[in-house]
RNA sequence: GGCGCUAUCGUCUAGGGGUUAGGACGCCGCCCUCUCACGGCGGUAACCGGGGUUCGAAUCCCCGUAGCGCUACCA
């Protein structure tokens, strides 16, 4: 029988990281073993639910590259794939097991229910129902059903022996039955149960292994009591560790950005991502490699090898891995792909033509930890620079006559030609040999003026994106408005 | 409160009856170098505690402790 299984969000929010780490899983399992991996849009709540965050969870899983054999917008034989279409399927399994007698109506109110649980919680005692209505007759049932009252379904659970599996994450995992009752499978406004919907689900989807954050845990024999009173084989149950904030609770706002979207937005390549989470939780047989390619982890992924605790996400190393994939872009992607954070330069693209952008984005390839540093790193080459920064104007006064350096290299450089890495270079150290000082006497006040910064780019390829025109007005600039004399040594 | 899961460097992890307990991020130092970064080299740092089994336990078992999760007619 063929591996499928499925990933199941719930459309209250954007892609979390935590689903996502799911979703990765359930993906990388199901193209492992060449079997079919099912998306199903779970949309039954209706006061949270918001149609735009299905589009935004559809499309923050495409930019991971998870693509999905069944679900919205792939079609498959075994739809609907929205809970909300699937009402009907839950109210045919609703009415059988009522037929065959192992579900009940149930009228206690929520009053009840909740003194109840109130009553044995004071007694320290795990809250279970008192099963008032199990007994009831069916003709009494209909009678009160007849005069309108309203009433839930539960489910009757005839043995009391443990409810045990398997489980391919964490071992014998066993709950006592005082832990179980007859729990509600449809609510009194005729709505499936959150526990019932999703079994009827993966029932009907046929899936064969549920792999799910190890929150779920304690809904499972819940599930396994449905499973048996639907009379349906049990799936392979694989519960996974949850990623935590950095002080190792649940991920949440609070530990910062937490939806998928928001690190795409910031600059983090998708393949980058991918890489990194799959290491949360899971580690491949040579663990000497951190580097994987989404085809290699397809290949060696195996749930044997899922570690059983939570684990921190590192936002450090995320950022260290997006440097090692950035590195590794061709140019042409790397220009394609900074084009975003290009373009949110003010004054871009000022006069650059496409093969100057695209050297320019080539400057800062080992510079930046996502694409979006490119934003801040690049900004001098659009605008001319509006301060100096004053540690670099301290060392510039190291420059014994530094006016009239600064002058000599305008001039050399003016008569540059063509305006390229090896002549400027040669210019450079060409001036600062005739002045009988050190290259760096010259480089680091040249940076200083051309883009107010100590930092950055080789001088040398600096100076060729930016141009000679630009390079001898920003030389000049700097001798006009003389921000050394401003200094204090 | 009850139940469940978990426990190796600060973090992600490998290993698993006998190892100098390995790798990666971070941090520190050195080298490279026009700065920053990249890169190279080196360093820092861990088996939660207590019992038991055993010739030998970080590894297996039990207890404790701690963290997390779940405790709904939410999903």
């Amino acid at each position: 029988m063929s591996v499928r299984v499925r990933f199941a969000p719930s459309p209250t929010g954007n892609l979390h990281v935590g689903s996502a780490r799911t979703a990765i899983f359930n993906w990388l399992f199901a193209r492992h073993h060449g079997g079919t991996f099912v998306l199903r849009i779970e949309d039954t709540d209706q006061e949270r639910n918001r149609p735009e965050y299905t589009r935004s969870i559809l499309d923050g899983m495409r930019w991971l590259g998870l693509d999905w054999d069944e679900g919205p917008e792939a079609g498959g034989d075994h739809g609907p794939y929205f809970q909300s279409e699937r009402l009907p399927l839950y109210r045919e399994a609703l009415a059988r097991l009522r037929r065959e007698g192992r579900a009940y109506p149930c009228f206690c109110s929520p009053e009840r229910l909740e003194a109840v649980r109130q009553e044995q919680l004071a007694a320290k005692a795990n809250p279970r129902y008192d099963g008032t209505c199990r007994s009831l007759s069916a003709a009494e049932a209909q009678a009160r059903i007849d005069a309108g009252e309203r009433y839930a379904l539960r489910i009757r659970i005839e043995h009391d022996e443990p409810v045990t599996w398997e489980d391919r994450g964490k071992g014998t995992i066993t709950f006592a039955p005082e832990m179980l009752d007859d729990l509600v499978i449809a609510k009194s406004d005729g709505f499936p149960t959150y526990n019932f919907a999703v079994v009827v689900d993966d029932v009907g989807m046929a899936i064969t292994h549920v792999i799910r954050g190890e929150d779920h845990i304690s809904n499972t024999p819940k599930q396994i009591l449905i499973y048996r009173a639907l009379g349906a084989p049990l799936p392979e149950f694989a519960h996974i560790p949850m990623i935590l904030g950095a002080d190792r609770s649940k991920m949440s706002k609070r530990h910062g950005a937490t939806s998928v979207v928001e690190y795409e937005k910031a600059g983090f390549l998708a393949e980058a991502f991918f890489n990194f989470m799959t290491l949360l939780g899971w580690s491949p047989p040579d663990d000497s490699r951190e580097i994987y390619s989404q085809q290699e982890l397809t290949d060696l992924f195996t749930l044997d090898r899922v570690v059983a605790h939570g684990a921190i996400f590192d936002a450090e190393k995320l950022k260290w891995m997006n440097l090692q994939y950035i590195k590794a872009l061709p140019p042409d992607d790397l220009y394609r792909r900074s084009m975003p954070f290009l373009e949110a330069i003010p004054g871009f693209p000022g006069p650059y033509g496409p093969a100057a952008l695209r050297e320019l984005a080539g400057l800062f390839r080992e510079r930046m930890n996502t694409l979006a540093e490119i934003t801040r790193h690049a900004e001098y080459f659009f605008q001319e620079p509006e301060a100096y920064d004053e540690k670099g104007l301290k060392n510039a006064l190291k420059t014994p006559d530094l006016p009239a350096v600064v002058e000599a290299l305008a001039a050399r450089l003016a008569a540059v030609d063509p305006f390229a890495h090896d002549p400027i270079e040669a210019a450079v150290r060409a001036v600062a040999e005739g002045r009988g000082i050190g290259a760096g006497k010259v480089i680091h006040p040249a940076r200083l003026a051309l883009s107010g910064r100590t930092e950055g780019p080789g001088l040398f390829e600096l100076m060729a994106v930016l141009g000679r025109d630009r390079c001898v007005a920003r030389l000049r600039a700097f001798l006009d408005r003389r921000p050394w004399e401003s200094i204090q040594s």
